[in-house]
DNA sequence: CTGAAAGCGCTTACAG
DNA sequence: CTGAAAGCGCTTACAG
């Protein structure tokens, strides 16, 4: 019939696209030719060029990256697996992972994981995508999948969680240095009854934070402190908290894995227990998310500096893209004790300001006015 | 030399991937029938199916979405432009959106952009991917690039920002009604000098939210509010709000057009004002994202649905998928009023309850105890 | 049920 | 500088 249904094979199935063999038709020359026009560095003589050009203007000729990517091997996607959305922090990362990635001409195909399970399902999936290297955010791959990956050679760096295999690329903060001034902080403040509300169990970030807290402590002399687990999360935190502050002896310091869990205990201290806080309680979180910085909880926290974490991610993902086999390096990115309101200030006698990494006097916000943190 | 390196044109990049042939081979067939195996509705002989699945196995297979996606013209990859991250409205949106399409077995491509800015930059890489369809969530697609889709027959859907071209599905809150219940409950909460802080000023959710203020204010015979512009930025905001807490004649009703810009206000008439909220001040937000509920700011807000959103977004951009070419709609999804304690609430007799949509009294949680909103 | 073959839309060595 | 052609890894009509 038609020679325009030339095809064999297809039939049915949606519009064809504008392809380079037809603007490679309006313009008067190949396909080839047309292509090298849309490849950065290949040489076509300025005349042809114009020609092509403006053929596929007029059929708004737009090359096509999956067909691109089947040639090459080579998608330009790179897969990134996030949590805890709920989480400022993420958001910012994905941001700053979306920035950086779309600079380097990289598109993102995202994919998020339940808090507490492993990536899995959706990852084999992700697979099929022939994606050029992945990005796991506070997520688990199991590690028969991150052993495929190697297998396959798909780069990837885990964000904010290490992981056993020493194989895996990792950028994290300094989870352990963290805690460990948190302990140093709060023992400067004369606090007594330590308490330390725990992230998810098994993630190196909850991990290291205690492991760095209880060693301050006990550089001191301190018993470890009490403790209970708040997953991460708001809620099951606000539900620790009631436990934790209806103990007979009360804990008057209290270190939580991250900040959303430190806000909810904040919360629950001061309208459920009517504490003031930090006058009876201390309270100091991890992350630095946006929230902790509004004046109501004025969070005392560690910083995590997401930018940098992103950045280094990235670079160390584009690296390892351009020259497969590297070793892997475990990236740690620094951070230092923002202090705000919500903890005791230690006296400036007892609290070198130069003892935690980087914060300067300036940096240590005044308090909010009388009556913010109640 | 040797055979391995067959391919006459193909040198260098990454190693190859096995593929169907490779399967075939060991297992004693032909490619077209592995395809088969791994295609979800043909007919292969148990016995042949049983040695592929296991030579795939053996080799570590995986189909090549990548390759199928050229031949069946279908990526199953939906791009998926976001902004505002910060607002944890949008994080929650992108977790329920992701889990509807994984659901659907379609990936996301995600990309990121500025708060003001266009999708443009950003889009025409995205296009080349030949996505099966676009969700825009709060971002404009400049009209140029939405007429672009509809030729190229991609579907379109946008969340929480109408267009002007009524060829473009959209899924929204009730934006207008919110904005007009909420100067019904500020009226008869009876306050007398209400002001708006509005978001970004061309954006559909801005418009309309003040416009039903305005109408809800003029309808009982009062003046348009006074008015600032955050821009639906916290910084801003806070800005804004120290020129609208300023003025001489203050506002007793300030509804923001979002909820971290109603935080804000709250925090600077709080904290720098010394404000009592809401015996001084209403405050008013729209969305009820997270940090609403928290005890600290209470805060009286309109609904929004995301999570039906999500699925109406979802649900539209597939049936747009399969069907092409259906008329545009342009879904709202109902939403309510959720009193909370940062507005002065009216009498029972001047505020009946179903007066808003929604509104049972079992949902107008108690004010948080004394002390919590000084 | 099974296999050979065309075609999806590109890139790039090869030979002018 | 330019074009013809092979090949990337699939799906599926076609002919057994």
């Amino acid at each position: 019939m038609g020679s325009q249904t030339g095809s064999t094979t297809r039939s049915a199935g949606p519009r064809r696209r504008v392809s380079a063999e037809d603007v490679a038709r309006l313009a008067g020359t190949s396909q080839s030719t047309v292509s090298r026009v849309f490849s950065p560095g290949a040489a076509v003589s300025p005349a042809l060029r114009q020609r092509v050009l403006e053929a596929a203007r007029q059929l708004g000729y737009r090359p096509d990256a999956i067909a691109r990517s089947l040639t090459l091997r080579r998608s330009r996607i790179v897969a990134v697996a996030m949590a805890h959305l709920d989480n400022l922090v993420y958001p910012e990362l994905l941001e700053r992972l979306s920035t950086a990635l779309q600079a380097a001409d990289y598109q993102i195909l995202l994919f998020t994981a339940d808090k507490g399970s492993t990536a899995d399902p959706v990852f084999e999936q992700v697979m099929r995508y022939r994606v050029d290297g992945i990005l796991l955010a506070s997520t688990t791959l199991s590690s028969c999948f991150a052993g495929e990956c190697r297998a396959a050679g798909v780069p990837v760096v885990s964000i904010n969680r290490a992981t056993d295999d020493p194989a895996i690329w990792s950028v994290t903060g300094d989870n352990e240095r963290g805690g460990r001034a948190i302990a140093e902080f709060l023992l400067a403040g004369g606090h007594r009854r330590f308490a330390y509300l725990a992230g998810i169990e098994d993630s190196s970030t909850n991990r290291d934070r205690e492991r760095g807290f209880a060693a301050g402590l006990a550089a001191a002399g301190r018993e470890p402190p009490s403790r209970a687990v708040g997953n991460y999360s708001f809620a099951e935190a606000q539900r620790a908290a009631r436990t934790l502050l209806a103990r007979p002896d009360r804990p008057d310091a209290l270190f939580c894995a991250n900040d959303p869990m430190a806000i909810a205990c904040l919360e629950v201290a001061r309208h459920e227990f009517g504490l003031r806080v930090p006058e009876e309680l201390s309270i100091v979180g991890f992350d630095d998310a946006a929230p902790a910085a509004w004046p109501s909880y004025a969070l005392t926290s560690w910083t995590l500096d997401v930018a940098a974490m992103a950045e280094a991610a990235v670079g160390a993902l584009l690296a390892q893209i351009e020259e497969p086999g590297r070793p892997a390096q475990r990236i740690v990115v620094p951070g230092r004790l923002l202090v705000r309101g919500s903890a005791r200030r230690p006296p400036p006698d007892l609290w070198p300001q130069d003892a935690v990494d980087g914060l300067a006097p300036a940096e240590a916000r005044p308090l909010a006015p009388a009556g913010a943190v109640p």
